[in-house]
RNA sequence: GGCCCCGUCGUCUAGAGGCCCAGGACGCCGCCCUCUCAAGGCGGUAGCGCCGGUUCGAAUCCGGUCGGGGCUACCA
């Protein structure tokens, strides 16, 4: 393992969506590459937000998508505990020493205060440094009058300057950059504590984050300083490399209103698979470069380099992820495709929990048909379900028999089965021979009006596998049966 | 408003001064295949935001401009 040490922080609060997972992988392909350590904390310090349940999902969710992490909850690690509301202790004792040697101070200031007295002076918004140097006779004062403190980190007043690893040099003058709070008057820390103390304390080299956090930067670099400068860590300050937005729709921000795909539970629920959704994300701001576009994420951490990381934003693209998806799923084994779409059978209470033996080895036959004209898991269950789905189960869509099976029908449901009823061998090849003679060659026919009935009555739907597959698969007494109830409803 | 980031087909991108009258993918359109739907095959549509500059030569470098985004919380 190399020196390298990259983390990925989620806070629990509402479930994972494509931005996040997208640092997530981007974090842990370099990791991979580097042969270095990935890191999984947990940044709950906000007690309002954070609830359990998305603490769960958020593990789950991680463990969906392949995305082993090395320290973290469920595997522990050297510099545990990994969750930022099991750490409040050392929070608060970093608070104590930072306050103690002056790079923080107490402020009673009210963000009101502050803004009128920016709109006074004409300044910018931003805190003016009012509590930096308060005389013991003004900290009584507030005292007295009942205020509780924040503790304020005091900037060093210097301009700060770094090179971003995606972004070359970037650099903010002191005057934009004011004091900020570390931790609330109640006493619990703030991300802008939590964040650069457990970075430095589990000695990230490299801060992968979104481009949002990019402001964030020049105020955590000072906060690295004083935690080296007071003994409390000896690492080296991580470099920092800001990530390109995913946006939304219109250039907007990701929004599970407009575009439900950008919920990673939406789309476990629709049927992408985890390498799937990985593979597109991993389009989003970095390219391997000359036109390879798929990829696994075994391939993707073997060439992921920072270099290679885009600068602009990238918009979500829905209709670009389905392609990935599909793609993705015909280069499935028949057995794995089997393996994912079966969960999905089983919520649409289509084969048992477990399936039977029977029902697994007719959806691995049927697999290879499927599979090929599925983009979307859930899609498979809407095909498969007419070979799962027995007696009073089996319903035909009543807009497809609108259209398929009405009384102008009947001749052909009659011919084919009569035409079925003495055939030999129920082999595709012979369904198909046998079916054409009758109602293509006999009854004149054209394929298309043909089959048409034939499939709505056999699958109940007008989308299917190929029609003479679905029928051997389906098996000889299960076919005649459905046509001969279809024959009732055509009239005859 | 201030500060910061960004600007190649509708979208994601390749492109690191001549290989580019810009390549790939998704989408879209057409054709082929065809029992439905897909898949597949073939073809097509469409882009370097704009203005200056540097250079023999710029999508690539520089400046400006316009446009988009982020930050400006006792959220993360």
């Amino acid at each position: 393992m190399s020196g390298v040490r990259v983390r990925f922080p989620p806070s629990p609060s509402g479930d994972l969506h494509v931005g996040n997972v997208r640092s997530a992988l981007f974090n842990y392909a370099f990791a991979r590459h580097e042969r270095g350590a990935f890191v999984f904390r947990i940044e709950d310090t906000d007690t309002a937000r954070s609830t359990e349940e998305s603490y769960r999902s958020l593990l789950a969710d991680l463990r969906w998508l392949g995305l082993d992490w090395d320290e973290g909850p469920q595997v522990g690690g050297e510099y545990g505990p990994y969750r930022q509301s099991e750490r409040t202790g050392l929070y608060a004792d970093v608070a104590a020493r930072l306050r103690g040697a002056g790079y923080g101070y107490d402020c009673y200031c009210t963000a009101e205060e502050v803004a009128t007295r920016n709109r006074a002076a004409g300044r910018p918004a931003g805190y003016d440094g009012h509590c930096r140097d308060l005389t013991e006779s003004e900290r009584d004062g507030h005292l007295a009058a009942g205020r509780t403190p924040v503790l304020r980190f005091r900037m060093p007043g210097e301009r700060v300057e770094f090179t971003d690893l995606v972004r070359g040099t970037v650099g903010f003058d002191a005057e934009h950059v004011p004091d900020y709070v570390l931790v609330r008057a109640d006493g619990s820390p703030l991300y802008t504590l939590t964040n650069p103390v457990d970075d430095a304390l589990m000695r990230i080299t490299h801060v992968l984050r979104g481009e949002d956090l990019l402001a964030s930067t020049p105020r955590q670099i000072p906060l690295h300083r004083a935690l080296r400068d007071l003994g409390i860590s000896d690492a080296p300050m991580p470099a920092f490399g800001h990530l390109p937005f995913v946006m939304g729709e219109g250039n907007r921000k990701l929004s599970k209103r407009e575009t439900p795909e950008v919920s990673l539970n939406h789309l476990r629920a629709r049927g992408y698979l985890p390498e799937a959704v990985l593979n597109y994300l991993a389009l989003l701001g970095w390219s391997m470069g000359e036109d390879t576009e798929i990829f696994t994420l075994d391939q993707m951490c073997r060439a992921f380099t920072l270099d290679r990381v885009g600068v602009n934003p990238a918009r979500f693209d829905p209709k670009k992820l389905l392609a990935v998806n599909g793609t993705k799923i015909r280069a499935l084994s028949t057995d794995e495709f089997a393996d994912r779409v079966t969960p999905f059978l089983i919520g649409a209470g289509l084969v048992a929990d477990p399936p039977t033996v029977g029902q697994a080895e007719l959806l691995r036959a049927a697999a290879p048909l499927v599979r090929e004209r599925t983009n979307l898991l859930t899609d498979a269950v809407g095909m498969l379900g007419f070979l799962f789905a027995d007696g009073d189960a089996f319903t035909v869509d009543e807009a497809a028999a609108a259209k398929q099976l009405t009384g102008a029908h009947a001749g052909t449901v009659k011919a084919a089965v009569a035409a079925l009823e003495p055939l030999p061998g129920w082999t595709a090849d012979n369904l198909q021979a046998a079916l054409r003679e009758a109602l293509v060659d006999r009854l004149g026919l054209k394929p298309k009006h043909a089959f048409g009935p034939v499939r709505v009555a056999v699958t109940g739907r007008q989308v299917s596998p190929p029609l003479f597959e679905s029928l051997e698969l389906l098996g000889r007494d299960r076919t005649l049966a459905r046509l001969r109830d279809a024959l009732s409803r055509v009239g005859e």
